[in-house]
DNA sequence: CGGATCACG
DNA sequence: GACGTACGTGATCCGA
């Protein structure tokens, strides 16, 4: 019986541009840029492989478009005009794509002055006019427009990277229509990217329900007029003419003359030439080996490329949710071993060493590393497998015995070649606090993994409303085991009644403590391996994983403060607030309490009468910096008063008192603690104490910067990131005239300025700047209208002056945000990952927001990535210098500080600047210089 | 314990 | 159809 004959129609222009903005920036052995020729190499070979599958393909062409002018600009002369030209390294990709194309043996059209829609919708109205069925692989929205049935012969659409088929039910999920009113809703809607004008306003919700109440575009167009009185009715009445332009603009032209029959297409499978000439032409490896397994046509290897397949086809919302593996037992904390004789001790570490990766925890007395006793360790070596070392149990008080336990000292004797050894891996779930812990007593551990990082670098960003987001141990267990462990505060109790690790009895002890190793062990057989099927290697061996040591070390080494500067602080400010406090009760009539939003607000609006009291959700007024500083610009003496004394009440109670209590007795000085999970775009964050929100805004804050300070006969050093996220958004989107800027070192805040207003005074370069940066977090333009005091229509000529001036910027916003709603994720340039699982949520506040932060992340991301590059190789490149001495202190997202005898600056300053200047290379060749500035002085402040 | 505020990049 | 709009953090205070 003769099969059906199903026509596949390749938007190959579409793809390749969706493959640039998603597969890193590939080159081949020659150096051409060639990610997106991968990107579509896979996909081809995704459809070949398919050949004799049931609906798979049995003819097959790749649509291209070929030049820029259509007959749509006859018609419309805008149309795709604000189409900013391909990105530099995607331009030589696009010949390589009609090579791809013809290594497969596969047909490749393209007609001039037709673009693909037209030559697409065209053959597959011939082929589903002859009964066949069709189906194009494109996600292009305009082409929905054809999903459906005729006579029995179906067009479909595939969407590879989703894996996603389209019938009429997703277009209809899609657009609220059925594909034949789809050219309608895109005629009202408009589209930013072909500069499809539509009607202003009305947007793909409201397009939808008009299309649907009223059948059609004509009729809602004519409802319009009876319409009640509304923004909606005046937008209708006003774009009629806009619509009906659009609507021929969207009409796919599907009588085009064919430049090659259909049955030219059949599909009879690949010969091995010269597709292996053009996979190792470029360096495609892992294809080419495959084409040899496959016996000379792409094989039935499902596995052409899992990271791809797995991270396109795993929904943004299972917030990585896993099934236990079968072959895992369930955990059994009764098979866990107490371990109180040397000699079983000597019996786990050479299973362990037999084994060459072992899980490990320790039991401490505190959360804080650096003050942290030891008191247990645990070992785990397979699932149940597990057991507690008890070091340090009881004898807190003179009347509590001692259980029976080794030494501790002999203990970690015999525990330190395992520790140490090469051939061993050690699991740890956030290894950071068990290096500090086990380095203070002497072992230095190596190497290590981290189950809380993979799992960072893994799902960062994938909770919901709080849930399913964190990296914990105990959350983990439960999301991918199924298991609840022990609470620590079963084990320890909580609040007043709380008592240390060391008193609690060693059965309890050991259930608690075994089952963290266990665990681990567990997460780390669990999660390792998704590591390399989802594409998370590269972020994880190059930038995270090498790391844990490093800020391990830094937290260790702390940074010196000068206690009596603070305490002098202290007392000014509290004078200074006390004054302040007398003078605000006597301006308010009556005392209240000054930190008390609430009292504050109930006195300046409803007891003063000052107008312009904000109420939000809670029913307080606002009482924030802007409110406050719009009624100082009014007038209002106390509003000056209490803007003063927030200020003073901050730095003393957040600074000044809180890092003299911060002081480690030990060391006499500070040690922050850094997260490597904290922050979902990568970036650390610091806490207990924070040392990332120092102050340096303001004249008296930066007082504070003072008293960091280097220990006698040294220098503290501080080296920054120059503009470090707007060079990398130079870069990411391909701005020309930015990367010039920054090639040649110029202001780029006054280059701005120059581009958006024609001329550079404070003026200008202070709204360029905020321009700036209000690109880098989303923009909006009533964000950008709040900050500029303008209106929101000024502020939207602005936006789209920076847009015509920087065109690469409204494409890498585009294709950014288009790339998340499919993915689910973003991704730096390094291959981070972070997740928006609201990315396409029904709820527009949310939605912008997640819109918003995935324009940032990628940079905010890409520049965390970059600087944690270069302090993974500073210890190695300040030792192999002869500066193993110079020991780096902190982080503060774009700044790396440092301490060093003074007489070594000279000496240092070239190899960290070096270090960070260079840190993208070789995994990223970035098309901006990183400029680094560096200062050094006895403070941190004076340091800068 | 959540909200408001404000310190940083 | 209105809403509210800059990204990412952490610490402190107030008040329910």
């Amino acid at each position: 019986m003769a099969v059906k004959p199903h026509l596949y129609l390749v938007d190959g222009s579409a793809y390749i541009f969706r493959a640039y903005h998603r597969l890193p920036p590939l080159t081949d052995p020659e150096g051409t840029p060639v990610g997106a020729v991968y990107g579509y190499t896979t996909m081809l070979w995704k459809l070949a492989d398919d050949l004799d599958k049931a609906d798979g393909p049995t003819h097959l062409a790749v649509i291209l478009d070929k030049g820029s002018y259509s007959f749509r600009n006859d018609i419309y002369p805008e149309y795709k005009a604000n189409r900013p030209p391909p990105p530099e390294d995607l331009r030589p990709q696009f010949p390589l794509i009609r090579d791809a194309t013809r290594a497969f043996s596969l047909p490749c059209i393209e007609e001039e002055g037709l673009e693909a829609d037209d030559l697409i919708a065209s053959y597959a109205r011939a082929a589903q006019s002859q009964g066949w069925n069709v189906t194009i692989v494109s996600s292009d929205k305009d082409l929905m427009q054809l999903v459906g049935e005729v006579d029995g012969a179906r067009i479909d659409m595939l969407d590879t990277m989703k894996s996603q088929r389209i019938y009429r039910e997703e277009v209809e999920e899609k657009f609220g229509v059925p594909p034949e009113l789809v050219g309608d809703v895109l005629a009202l809607m408009g589209d930013s990217v072909d500069n499809i004008p539509g009607i202003y306003g009305i947007g793909p919700k409201t397009a939808s329900k008009l299309i649907s109440e009223h059948g059609s575009l004509t009729a809602a167009l004519d409802a319009a007029p009876e319409m009640k009185k509304s923004k909606l009715q005046e937008r209708l009445l006003e774009g009629r003419d806009m619509a009906e332009l659009s609507r021929v603009l969207v009409t796919l032209k599907e009588d085009c003359e064919l430049p090659e029959p259909l049955d030219d297409f059949k599909l009879e499978g690949v010969p091995p030439e010269p597709l292996a000439a053009f996979l190792a032409k470029h360096g495609f490896t892992s294809l080419l080996k495959r084409l040899g397994a496959g016996a000379g046509s792409p094989s039935r290897a499902t596995n052409l490329n899992p990271a791809k397949q797995e991270t396109a086809s795993a929904p943004a919302s299972d917030g990585g949710n896993r099934q236990p593996l079968p072959e895992m037992p369930t955990v059994d904390r009764s098979a866990y071993e107490c371990v109180q004789e040397i000699a079983r001790l000597e019996h786990w570490i050479a299973r362990a060493q037999a084994a060459r990766l072992v899980a490990v925890d320790t039991e401490t007395s505190s959360l804080d590393a650096i003050r942290a006793e030891l008191v247990g360790v645990s070992l785990a070596i397979g699932p149940n497998d597990a057991c507690y070392i008890p070091l340090g149990h009881g004898g807190s008080d003179m009347f509590s015995d001692k259980p029976q336990q080794i030494d501790k000292a002999a203990a970690l004797a015999a525990l330190k070649p395992l520790l140490e050894s090469d051939a061993v891996l050690k699991v740890f779930h956030n290894g950071k606090y068990d290096l500090n812990v086990l380095a203070r007593q002497g072992i230095m551990v190596s190497p290590i993994d981290d189950t809380m990082v993979i799992s960072f670098d893994l799902d960062a960003g994938r909770g919901l409303d709080g849930i399913g987001g964190g990296h914990g141990m105990d959350e983990l267990a439960e999301r991918h085991l199924g298991h609840t462990c022990i609470a620590f505060k079963d084990v320890c109790g909580t609040g007043k009644k709380a008592i240390p690790f060391g008193e609690v009895p060693l059965g309890k002890a050991t259930e608690y403590a075994a089952e963290d190793a266990d665990v681990t062990w567990r997460l780390h057989a669990l999660l390792k391996p998704r590591l390399s099927e989802e594409g998370g290697t590269r972020i994880y061996e190059r930038v995270d994983r090498p790391l844990v040591p490093v800020v391990a070390q830094m937290e260790r080494h702390g940074i010196h403060v000068n206690r009596p500067h603070l305490a002098k602080l202290s007392e000014e400010f509290a004078k200074e607030t006390a004054r302040l406090e007398g003078e605000i009760h006597q301006l308010a009539g009556e005392p209240f309490t000054v930190g008390s939003p609430k009292q504050l607000g109930d006195i300046l609006f409803d007891k003063l009468g000052y107008k312009g009291g904000r109420k939000g959700k809670s029913g307080q007024y606002s009482t924030d910096q802007a409110i406050l500083e719009r009624l100082s610009g009014e007038g209002a003496v106390i509003a000056d008063k209490v803007l003063e004394w927030r200020q003073l009440a901050k730095l003393k109670s957040t600074y000044t008192d809180a890092l003299q209590e911060a002081i480690n007795p030990e060391t006499n000085r500070v040690h922050t603690s850094y997260s490597l999970v904290g922050a979902q775009t990568g970036r650390l964050s610091s806490t207990d104490p924070n040392l990332q929100n120092i102050p340096i805004r303001t004249e008296i804050g930066r007082q504070i910067r003072e008293a960091f300070v280097a220990e006698p006969g040294n220098v503290l050093l501080a080296a920054d990131y120059s503009q470090i996220e707007l060079r990398l958004a130079a870069h990411m989107a391909d701005v020309p005239s930015l990367k010039a800027a920054f090639a040649a070192g110029e202001d780029i805040h006054a280059r701005t300025a120059m581009e958006m207003f024609g001329t550079v005074d404070r003026d200008t370069r202070g709204r360029a700047k905020t321009i700036n940066f209000a690109i880098l977090y989303g923009i909006s333009r009533w964000g950008l209208a709040g900050r500029l005091g303008v209106t929101p229509e000024e502020a939207q000529a602005m936006i789209d002056t920076y847009f015509q001036r920087f065109p690469g910027i409204q494409h890498y916003i585009h294709s950014t945000l288009e790339s998340v709603r499919e993915r689910g994720y973003s991704e730096t340039l390094f291959g981070r990952k972070t997740w928006f699982p609201r990315i396409n949520s029904k709820n527009p506040n949310e939605r912008a927001g997640s819109e918003r932060a995935a324009i940032n992340a990628p940079i905010q991301g890409t520049s965390a990535d970059i600087i944690k590059r270069a302090m993974a190789r500073m210890v190695p490149a300040l030792e192999q210098a002869g500066l193993g001495h110079v020991r780096m202190l902190l982080q503060v997202h774009d700044e790396l500080v440092f301490e060093l005898p003074e007489g070594d600056v000279p000496a240092a300053s070239p190899v960290i600047e070096r270090i960070m200047a260079e840190a993208a290379r070789p995994a990223v060749e970035l098309s901006v210089p990183l400029g680094v500035e560096i200062g050094t002085g006895a403070s941190w402040g004076a340091a800068h």
